[in-house]
DNA sequence: CTTTTAATGATATGTGTCATAACAATTAAT
DNA sequence: ATTAATTGTTATGACACATATCATTAAAAG
């Protein structure tokens, strides 16, 4: 076949490797996200932040870090940044720590970020049974997920 | 419950949601794929591009760019840098396209690339029953998949 | 054929995320 | 009391991706 010249289809010698797909389906996830989000002049670690605070008020910078994957030199600006906003405050708490809580504009911006999260939701879902779904989350949370040591209490950047 | 002061497990408000599952499992791919390439001093991209050069003699920039969603403003220093290796080879074919080829030393890359793709792939898959393996990559590739438009050839950077 | 449009490759530049290294201050462990 | 670990911070770099702009060339339209 193909003797014509005419053009084939390119072989893609990627497309068959979880990895592959695990690449282009999170860039997929993030473009549409980082869009939705603009419109909140938010990015989406500044975002994740903002959620994790509200869902656990006084929680310190390096919690968050911990369960976010984030490295503490990388949260110190965006801390700063999102309290120069007026979205969420510093108290310290310990000396050392400090514990973060939303301002009220902070609990607005989250449900404004939610409403943006399910519409995101809802794009990457668009092509998946609801039948899929579960067994898709759990397949990926598998993928990423530590091998729970039960005494080794999880170092920098160690997610939960 | 928790009235002392026992410490109890941060509440994750994100662990739901597809998008957030999918950054995780993404990072988690890219942090082991990138220490692996990096005893070839590669990252990940360029590898793609040698897989995809391989798969396809004579290639234009330009089609990879749409294979591999790159913008061909990134591609010309990454093209330009593999050639500046010894590992692929730009002959004009147009008078403004590059038709790419391996080098020898870029087909021994590839090699050693693919021994790497095999181990991250057997880390991915290392809580992940043989039976879930090809729902997992038929879900990702529908997360990414653009609708197919017969008529609309798709433009600038549009992924094949 | 001539003009217009599109495609290709390239440069410069900015942003978001992640990474390491080094440091001061504070708390916990020995 | 000395040592070790934790927290927050600053500086800095790497990487992937994005936009804007441009020159050259090919293809399409008149």
């Amino acid at each position: 076949m193909s003797v014509s010249g005419k053009k084939t289809r390119a072989a893609h010698p990627l497309e068959g490797y979880l990895g592959y797909q695990l690449r282009r389906a999170a860039a997929f996830m993030q473009t549409d996200m980082s869009v939705r989000l603009s419109e909140l002049d938010l990015t989406m670690v500044e975002m994740s932040i903002l959620l994790v605070v509200e869902a656990n008020p006084q929680i310190t910078q390096s919690q968050i870090c911990r369960m976010l994957a984030i490295k503490r030199a990388n949260m110190a600006p965006l801390a700063g940044g999102l309290q120069a906003r007026g979205l969420l405050d510093r108290q310290p708490v310990d000396g050392r720590s400090n514990g973060l809580i939303l301002t009220p504009a902070g609990a607005g911006m989250t449900d404004a970020c939610r409403v943006r999260i399910e519409e995101n939701e809802a794009l990457l879902l668009r092509n998946i049974s609801s039948r899929a779904r579960d067994p898709l989350l759990a397949s990926l949370g598998r993928i990423w997920a530590r091998e729970q040591n039960p005494d080794n209490p999880e170092k920098e950047a160690d997610p939960i």
